[in-house]
RNA sequence: GCCCGCGUAGCUCAGUGGUAGAGCGCCUCCUUGGUAAGGAGGAGGUCAUGAGUUCAAAUCUCAUCGCGGGCUCCA
């Protein structure tokens, strides 16, 4: 008697008699799909493979959906039942050991998965190996994963026996009248899980541990501090390779390397952690990052102010900041019984200048921009490169504009964005539109009509230019919604950069008005700005994008000359003479060296162009160019790649060109 | 701020209780060499800082500062 009607989905069906587990119904249905599967699905419900296929709850209708490798599906199940193996690993050489969480991690490209331990001892590193080891020795074993579905009371106990709170404070929360544990069989490991897990120990081969760092319990600091170990995970050792060779060069960009050995910028101990002194190189770079901004700000009517560092104490307890932000704040200070205190924002001062007179609706919008640098008390331990600082410049810009005025700014704030992003090579832009939750606990300003027309507001500018976008509910500010910009690098990770605010608060705090056609006062809307976010921060992602080798317009040097002989350094000065007369920006290598070794100089410092010159040249007037990722690319006419280099610079190419 | 690790020459690192080392870089000299390292010599270090243990500390202990990896935070 066959009495469950068995369909794969999007595939071939079966009459089967139970009991049968998925694994065995899917072996007669696709042997090759239950060679690879991992887990199933069974009428939309994810299950192991050694899952019991009953008739009574399904009407003997069944459909099955193997979950395979690479899929992300797939590869998180993989990597939860590795941190699983590793946690078994931890528990066999440090009984006693407390267990935490241990997920599996999808979207950070860093790690794979991590389990939180308190161990009888703290673990460092170096236990790292012995860890790897004994799961190794564990997966090699093919022992059973096994799932049990026990009453929550039960449940309870068996944690408890085993001196498992953090597990029973789970169980408590989370679990139902009946909850799912899972064994290793042959260890001591037995956790509360939903699953699915690999049904044996076998199909963990590739995986590796990383590193060891600190994690309070469910992220309260209040509660105790446990060890996290990362490590990550992989259907077959050629991926794990891949992905460990990525690793490499994703540290072969690291910006604070490349900072040091570009000769960019430091940070030094003297001047104060999070502080960062810009040399001349990565001072050019700026320069050129600000110089472009400027001129598309000029071309979208922005207007150019400058404000202090420093403002009366007073000034901050009207904005708010020192209420909602003041731990982010530098301490005041005092001069002739004044306090002051430093700026962790740009937006009073904006304001101020747009108090200083009466404004007409005439004269909306007020596009104020400013690169204004502003300190933060940002914790020691956040600190990091120029990634996190204390003092940072923000290529801030506030608009002031009519309520009808909304749509068309934020379109053009936009419009603005993605220009100076694909300038720079970044062609992937993710956008998030932030909007108001229904947490009541944020006590978000303003009416609810202002927030509906202004998310309509958002969404429209969005939608009028074909952008996609994802809408998070409950992220907006308390004072406002707002548009995040995020982008993907040349490693495809991502960064959160720009934002466009609007903000209800700020005016209502202020009292700002302006007077309408009604010859009564209005309200102006406040739409806050930036695109890098912060200079120091997107200098550190261009760092790290570009791998160090900056387009022909950011390079700090342009253009090394290099003679072959003493013989023709007078011909080689005159050459980088007329460069330099052409805004180019030259050096000139006369040591004692071989050519060799200058060009490896030049590599080494990514110099976008080298110029070879020896009697050869200087006898003809030509110049033997090498380009840093082309190699040699044949001699031209001074003329020739004074053009050349001019069109690269002047059309702001070669975002893409670095490897 | 919290947890773990680390701190030796400008950089990368070796040195585990007994007179501070290497490579690169830097300086000088020789070499004038045709597309990623020519040769020789030299300078450069209160071994992060302070205290302690010891006949003796870069080395062991403690504290402080800084850095790294995370957590937390991120208007």
């Amino acid at each position: 008697m066959s009495d469950l009607n068995v369909q794969l989905k999007n595939g071939a069906g079966i009459q089967l008699q139970s009991p049968v587990t998925v694994g065995e119904a899917l072996k007669r249905l696709d042997r090759d799909a239950a060679k690879q599967a991992l887990a199933a699905r069974v009428n939309g419900r994810d299950v192991d493979l050694n899952f019991q296929l009953e008739a009574a709850n399904s009407n003997g209708h069944i459909e099955i959906e193997p979950v395979l490798p690479q899929t992300q599906e797939g590869l998180g199940l993989l990597r939860h039942s590795t941190a699983h193996l590793l946690a078994a690993a931890v528990l066999d050489l440090f009984p006693g050991t407390k267990l935490g969480i241990g997920p599996p991690l999808l979207d950070d490209p860093r790690y794979g998965f991590y389990y939180d331990v308190i161990a009888p001892r703290p673990l460092t590193e170096a236990d790292l190996p012995v860890i790897e080891k004994r799961m190794r020795e564990i997966g090699k074993r093919n022992l059973a994963y096994r799932r049990d579905e026990i009453p929550k009371e039960e449940a309870l106990r068996i944690f408890d026996e085993r001196e498992e709170p953090l597990k029973r404070e789970l169980i408590e929360e989370k679990g139902g009248d009946v909850v799912s544990v899972y064994y290793i069989d042959g260890t001591p490991f037995v956790d509360f899980c939903v699953g699915p897990h690999v049904t044996n120990s076998n199909r963990l081969r590739a995986f590796k541990l990383l590193t060891i760092a600190g994690a309070y319990w469910k992220g309260d600091p209040e509660r105790p501090q446990m060890q996290r170990i990362y490590g990550t995970a992989f259907f077959n050792q050629e991926e794990l390779d891949a992905w460990t060779k990525q690793r490499e060069e994703a540290e072969k960009r690291d910006h604070r390397r490349l900072g040091r050995e570009l000769d960019l910028f430091s940070i030094q101990d003297e001047y104060g952690q999070g502080l960062i002194l810009w040399h001349p190189k990565g001072g050019m770079i700026r320069k050129q990052m600000e110089d472009y901004l400027r001129e598309e700000l000029l071309n979208h009517n922005y207007s150019f102010v400058y404000t202090p560092h420093i403002a009366k104490r007073e000034l901050w307890q009207v904005s708010g900041h020192e209420q909602n932000y003041g731990d982010s704040m530098f301490s005041p200070t005092v001069l002739e019984d004044v306090e002051f205190r430093l700026k962790p924002m740009n937006c009073p001062f904006h304001i101020g200048i747009y108090k200083a007179q009466q404004r007409s609706y005439r004269d909306l919008p007020q596009r104020y921009s400013e690169m204004g640098t502003v300190y933060r008390a940002e914790l020691s331990g956040t600190l990091h490169g120029l990634m996190r600082v204390r003092g940072f410049t923000v290529d801030d810009a506030h608009i002031f504009c009519r309520p009808d005025q909304v749509q068309t700014e934020i379109g053009d704030c936009l419009d603005f964005a993605y220009k100076v992003f694909r300038t720079y090579g970044f062609d992937k832009i993710k956008i998030e539109l932030s909007v108001k939750g229904d947490d009541t606990t944020k006590n978000y300003l303003g009416r609810d009509e202002d927030w509906r027309s202004a998310e309509a507001a958002l969404a429209e500018a969005l939608d009028e230019r074909g952008i996609g976008y994802e809408r998070v509910e409950g992220e907006a500010a308390f004072y406002g919604p707002k548009i995040d910009i995020k982008i993907e690098d040349a490693i495809g990770r991502m960064w959160q950069l720009g934002t466009v605010q609007l903000d209800f608060n700020l005016p209502e705090r202020f009292g700002l008005e302006y007077i309408g056609d009604d010859n009564k006062p209005h309200r102006p809307v406040m739409i806050h700005r930036a695109l890098f976010g912060s200079i120091e921060r997107f200098f550190g992602v261009l760092i790290e994008h570009y791998a160090g080798a900056f387009p022909m317009w950011l390079a700090p040097v342009q253009v090394a000359v290099l003679p072959i002989t003493d013989r023709v350094n007078e011909y080689a000065e005159r050459v980088a003479r007329e460069l330099r007369a052409a805004k180019l920006r030259v050096e000139v290598n006369t040591r004692g060296e071989k050519i060799g070794a200058k060009i490896r100089d030049a590599q080494l410092q990514k110099i976008p162009f080298m110029l070879v010159l020896g009697d050869r040249e200087m006898e003809e007037g030509t110049l033997a160019v090498r380009e840093r990722s082309r190699g040699d690319i044949g001699a031209m006419s001074l003329a020739q790649f004074r053009e050349m280099a001019r069109g690269l610079v002047e059309t702001r190419a070669g975002a893409n060109v670095a490897l």
